[in-house]
DNA sequence: ATGGTGGTTCCACCA
């Protein structure tokens, strides 16, 4: 069975649900993870969503801001919301197909919005970047996620909010000091993925020495011609999920719709 | 040097 999941931080569910139907119905992935919904569950526009063709809906979201959610063609056999820090954010979402959306062996499919982390790069005088640090370290040290890593059929998405390679910001020199690609969240970012044994798909299509961004800011003047993005979006899959990548696509095109994200969606195909 | 949210409806906080 051949899976084409998306993933995107959208910026504001309800803003955005017009672009969110363009995707949908340009792309049809089986599934979407969505990030920074931003949208409470009894506000989420689930009606809407079904109308679009995607009568599976798990929500984690919370007034304001954060908020995960993963909309699916699929069913799921169970859902998870996890919390990280002790704080009551909303930034994990996990769902299982099995048998009823025809798969024998079950596939978990992650959904996380790591924190941003602010703007200066030094725990002690900044909280938020602390708690990306200790987020980190707590996705890290989550036993039975990095079994299921290394053991299940599993995909871990979302924005992670860290660009860990070198060509996955547009100027490695001048964003070594900038939050999102220095050098202790790389090491935690590594860390996590290392414990887990996830293979990052997106570079298994694209090699290393490739830029690859999935995120403009929108400061830029002209995001495009200016190009200075950052890779905070990513798939990894377990070793045999891997195995059976086909291919994946950064939508930048998105990033140039009438009122975008500022991130642009991820889908990536998978043979099951 | 922009954009979204929510309450202070113009401004703080977050990304």
């Amino acid at each position: 069975m051949r899976l084409t999941l998306a993933t995107w931080n959208i910026n504001s569910v309800r803003l955005r649900l017009p672009l969110l139907g363009r995707l949908l119905a340009e792309r049809q992935p089986d599934l979407i993870c969505l990030q920074e919904t931003k949208c409470p569950d009894d506000k989420f526009p689930v009606r809407e969503v079904v109308g679009m063709g995607y009568p599976y809906v798990a929500l984690n979201g919370q007034k304001g801001w954060h908020g995960v959610a993963v909309l699916s063609k699929l069913p799921f056999e169970t859902i998870e919301r996890r919390a990280f820090c002790d704080k009551n954010d909303c930034r994990h979402l996990s769902v299982t197909l099995g048998r009823t959306a025809g798969l024998a062996d079950p596939l978990t499919i992650h959904d996380f919005y790591v924190p941003a982390g602010g703007e200066e790069p030094d725990p002690a005088v900044n909280p938020k970047f602390a708690h990306k640090l200790a987020f980190l370290d707590q996705a890290a040290g989550c036993g039975r996620l990095a079994a299921q890593g290394r053991a299940g059929r599993t995909i871990l998405v979302g924005d992670l909010n860290v660009a860990p390679l070198e060509h996955d910001v547009w100027s490695h020199r001048q964003l070594l000091g900038v939050v999102s690609h220095t050098p202790v969240e790389v090491e935690k970012f590594t860390a996590w993925q290392s414990a887990g044994a996830w293979v990052d798909v997106m570079r298994r299509q694209v090699p290393a020495a490739d830029k690859l961004f999935t995120w403009w800011s929108y400061r830029a003047t002209d995001w495009a011609a200016s190009n200075r993005g950052r890779r905070l979006d990513h798939v990894w899959a377990s070793a045999p999920v891997a195995g059976g990548f086909q291919g994946m696509e950064v939508l930048a095109c998105a990033r140039s719709w009438d009122k975008p994200s500022d991130h642009a969606p991820v889908l990536a195909t998978f043979e099951l």
